[in-house]
DNA sequence: CGAATGCGTTAATCTGGATCAATAAAGCAG
DNA sequence: CTGCTTTATTGATCCAGATTAACGCATTCG
């Protein structure tokens, strides 16, 4: 069926990333870029400062590391590591997996600007998942003993950070719901979206986007296999739902896609 | 603090549940009676107050409220409802349900004595899960803001709470892997099995409990239906590593129940 | 360059667990 | 106690998604 379509094949600059506009911060300000500070880094409204004042900020700014980049596949930490740091993404995107008994991996997770990375490490003290990286990264490293000794101080960062770890719970609550009771059509419909939503709260656009992870990281984290992912995104693709291209998508109803969860 | 005023202690005897041996503190303390403080409470050791001092357990005791108890069905709080308190269970048992979209309600977690519900609230203000209790039941509602200002005061609360939360991302991370890879057998193994560890943490028999949910709960919990737990449950007790009679379960096998999940 | 490797798609077949159906056994209210 | 509802078991059938297999297409690497 492909023998037609060279000439509209789409063309995709910025590391495969889709600004919401061409002119957008993201790109002006050079996500790699160590050298920056909480205060002024574009994800402050979302990270760990956000509803702090600028004193604080700077406190905060004291405790957070700005590590190397990480390259493709590089892992931030491995499964039984000891526990020492929560981090923020601060650009590219993460994706973390759980060796079960079997040997088989099963991604638990994936992480995108923003986010923050380790917290299933703070109850045992080792991190139960690794996580590596899906494309060229960088991150904030968080030393968690002085993020609590800091927390303590500043209560604005105590509720906060009770908050983002209250948002895991629901989230992957959510995820419970998703797995225990939807179709592989509503699982993957519901991935997309939630990733369009991620996108979209750091300003990238929220109908089209790259997928930092393979259909078999999808797969596992869906519970699902990469055979049904991938004839999934062919026949909502044959719906007119979405456009997929390798790893660009674009969701052209996303009403049709909510519906598709709606309707179960 | 004077026990029982009135002497009307409310009896309990066992309903249903064994105790690990018939004499054990757990009948004697009578977990239903409301004075109890969290100093004397048995569960001190597993819930809030551990690893607090003398001093800081009487803090923690002055903003706990001892709930009347709750009778079978009864809700704690409905999905939605303003988040105001977590919750400790001090006897019998709860459980927590999402109503997805199409209706389908969907349990999402059981709570056992000494473990927090309502924590799903903190993030959004507002309880994600409608959470019912299963049996005759009794509560701590620990109101949050009290909890989180006393947090700020004692460094160690805020660190135990912080392993709580912690602890309950981990846990549902596993949920997570259970959910998206493991079979039906498997899945119904590793139910029982957490359930033995969560029992014999409160000095319950890890062999021998009382099933507080229906087959129903389950399956809606573990992503099956009722006829696969149940089908499941015969098969185990052909196989002769469980007994079953109606709610009452007896692990004969704990080994071969720990193979079924190492071997997929 | 050609070979190897990893990722993605499509098609044919198989199967674990769902669904449908019938019955039994508890639990419980009156 | 009796009748009613909820819960549990078992069997027969069905189907969503797994499995198996083959192939295309990029990358990378010697």
């Amino acid at each position: 069926m492909s023998s037609s379509d060279t000439g509209k094949i789409l063309k995709f600059p910025h590391e495969g990333r889709i600004p919401a506009n061409p002119d957008s911060v993201v790109v002006k300000m050079c996500p790699h870029n160590a050298s920056v500070s909480c205060s002024n880094c574009r994800l402050n409204e979302l990270c760990l400062p956000i509803a702090l004042n600028k004193n604080e900020i700077h406190q905060l700014d004291e405790i957070v590391e700005r590590n190397r980049p990480y390259k493709k596949g590089e892992h931030l930490y491995r499964q039984n590591d000891e526990f020492k740091s929560v981090y923020a993404v601060r650009s590219g995107s993460f994706k973390s997996y759980m060796v079960s008994g079997n040997g088989a991996g099963r991604v638990t997770g994936f992480y995108l600007p923003g986010e923050i990375i380790g917290m299933d490490g703070i109850a045992s003290k080792h991190y139960a998942n690794s996580t590596q990286s899906m494309e060229h990264s960088s991150i904030c490293e968080i030393p968690f003993t002085q993020l609590e000794k800091l927390s303590h101080e500043l209560p604005s960062l105590q509720h906060h950070f009770f908050a983002i770890m209250a948002n895991e719970i629901a989230k992957d609550q959510q995820v419970h719901t998703i797995l225990s009771s939807y179709t592989a059509e509503e699982r993957t419909a519901s991935f997309l979206l939630s990733l369009s939503a991620r996108y979209s709260k750091v300003g990238l656009s929220a109908l089209r986007f790259h997928l930092p992870m393979t259909r078999g990281d999808i797969a596992e984290y869906l519970g699902l296999t990469v055979e049904t992912i991938s004839r999934i995104f062919t026949s909502l693709q044959k719906k007119g739902f979405i456009e997929v291209n390798n790893r660009e998508i674009e969701l052209l109803n996303i009403e049709a896609l909510r519906g598709i969860i709606g309707s179960s």
